[in-house]
DNA sequence: TACTATCCGGAACATCGTTCCGTTTTGTCA
DNA sequence: TGACAAAACGGAACGATGTTCCGGATAGTA
């Protein structure tokens, strides 16, 4: 509901030029930050580094998730364009899935603590919906249905639960004791035969 | 390295009386709280509950992580002594194994965000330490053991990475959209047969 | 009863998210 | 070009929370 103006294009349209000027300085900023202190950084110091003031930060991006969107937007849909792609050139939907479903977990352990925050704040992890879940959630689907139609995995799972439950594994990362990775190859490897019995 | 003194019987030795008084009555306002607004409520509202300061919440229990031991200890307990008897009850270790498991989910989803919280603060799921992972990974360590004799599951998954995942999965129990247990079973379900080829 | 080690209470400090409003900047129009 | 109004800015201010600190109260003892 607050990732309609500031994120994406279609707040290029004719804004006042500071105002750009300032929306990318932050854009810019919040990456670099990101990277440093993780997604949970504080916004001051996200202003800070963009040299702007702590409202400024706010009328561009009313809510964290619409600024970590915005930063990652192009992440994003890279590994929403690559579902299809990886549907159409892999040799098996359920192989294809598992391809695409590495591209997601890639893409949230790069970021420090991406995972951590999609289930913390206040409303969990609906909090990035603005971008996430609507776009990724329709991919997954997909896979998640063809590999049913090639009766590769059982039916049933839900695209939601199964996106969700990758992201809460791939919550702390940092641990060298804990590979999140292994954990969703076992997932998978539930996912393949229909129900036991 | 805080959960000596604060925690279980090593504290009922001969301190003041006001001391043990105040002790008690943090652990059943600790309690009453978690289960009303999550074992993250303000430290300030387990004081008042309890009618102490802040400053006295804090010398019984350095960090929140040795009130929260100190609140569940009981259920920890018996979590842990389910092991070895489902292992003997049971009719195959695996199903120990599920069962266990099944309890141990059971306690994370009971207490509002008790999941999250053991992967939340700074560092990381090893805040709870304390009286958790020495408690139950062993207990998770042997079914595991069990199990891989039994020649019902593959070999080489590690405990830590079994129980975090678990705990890592029941993470934001709250959405009715979301059931950790099915990707639990699924995860389970993965790891029976030995790995894929 | 008096005395001391222990413990208590809550004020005080620091951090962070969020809001609010006086001031500044920008684009436009005469 | 020179106002002028709308838009945007900046940072002070507020509230919530975690954590520390110390003057004062209290329990146990001689």
């Amino acid at each position: 509901m607050s990732s309609e103006s500031p994120t994406g294009r279609a707040s290029v349209r004719s804004k006042r030029a500071d105002a750009l000027r300032n929306q990318q300085a932050l854009l810019a900023a919040a990456a670099e930050v990101f990277v440093a202190s993780g997604v949970d950084a504080p916004i001051r110091r996200i202003a800070a580094k963009a040299g702007v003031g702590t409202g400024t930060i706010y009328r561009h991006f009313p809510t964290r998730a619409d600024l970590v969107t915005a930063v990652y937007r192009h992440q994003i849909e890279e590994c929403a364009e690559a579902g299809p792609e990886l549907l159409a050139g892999a040799d098996s939907p359920f192989t294809a899935l598992c391809q695409w479903i590495d591209l997601f977990v890639d893409f949230l352990v790069t970021k420090h603590g991406l995972a951590d925050a999609m289930q913390s704040d206040s409303s969990g992890f609906a909090a990035l919906h603005g971008y996430f879940l609507d776009r990724l959630l329709p991919v997954c689907a997909r896979l998640l249905d063809a590999a049913v139609e090639a009766d590769e995995i059982r039916a049933g799972i839900q695209p939601y639960e199964l996106m969700r439950g990758i992201g809460n594994l791939c919550i702390g990362g940092a641990d060298p004791q804990y590979d999140p990775r292994r954990l969703i190859e076992l997932l998978l490897c539930g996912l393949r035969r229909p129900p036991s019995e």
